[in-house]
DNA sequence: TAAAGAACTTGTAACCATTACTATTTTACA
DNA sequence: TGTAAAATAGTAATGGTTACAAGTTCTTTA
């Protein structure tokens, strides 16, 4: 775990108290772009703390959406996913390796007569299909 | 329930065999575009048939998902709710009273680079906030 | 510096939508 | 009508997540 006063200012500045598993959970979402599962970010972060539980993943998880460093995805699969990208962008779900990948959107045009005065806080944009990768092997 | 000849073609011109169950769940799923959970339709379909069993109405629903006639909707709640219309269209979901609005998307304009050569079977866009009548009230 | 309270962490048990599995019933068809 | 296949029911298991209680660490303040 490198810039750990880097990752410190990270959560102070969005009101989150550094811990050490706040610490090591922030610095492998950073590194990891790979929308990790829970379970994703308890085997890397128990790496480091063998008495690490579960729970104070969770609770971690939960701090992080609450404070809105992180976005949760739900994709079908059971587990949710979790992106520390928090900007609207789109995923893309390969059926096949279950990587996701991330795009830019500029627009979506839709029928705004059906949502009008409707208060719009969350857009979610999910494709699903087979990657490059999974195509070509 | 009505026009079960309807019902019954509507199944069979989609490959699947009538049965009073699957009529009755179609039916239920025609006439109410809630986008209801599973035990939505098994608590309807089972006031017509007593002996009903949540594993039918799963095996239903999975039937009726292979089949191409209705969709699954992810929506961060804790169970998967379903839609009998399976064009592709946005939903949006109030998170002060759950419903669930369609609303027709024209177009999404995205980095198609990132996708470039990506088979892309399925988009699914997904607003979340507060509907018209929940601000209102 | 120490006591008290707050915040954080742990571990276990419970929750609950969904799935798996098996047995029974119904349907299709020769 | 008999037999195989399909459909249905009922129960148990699964597994990600949450609830809860107890213990530990940190922070504040006298």
């Amino acid at each position: 775990m490198q810039n750990i006063e880097y990752l410190k200012q990270y959560l102070i500045s969005h009101e989150i108290k550094p811990s050490t598993i706040r610490l090591n959970a922030l610095d492998y979402l950073l590194k990891n772009r790979i929308h990790p599962t829970a379970d994703d970010i308890y085997e890397a972060v128990a790496k480091n703390i063998p008495t690490l539980s579960k729970t104070s993943i969770y609770n971690t998880i939960d701090l992080f959406l609450e404070k809105g460093i992180i976005q949760a995805l739900d994709t079908g699969e059971k587990e949710h996913r979790f992106d520390i990208e928090v900007s609207t962008h789109g995923h893309f779900l390969c059926r096949n390796c279950n990587k996701i990948f991330d795009f830019n959107i500029d627009s979506i045009k839709y029928d705004q007569s059906k949502l009008d005065d409707f208060l719009i806080e969350e857009r979610k944009v999910l494709f699903k299909g087979i990657c490059k990768n999974c195509q070509d092997s």
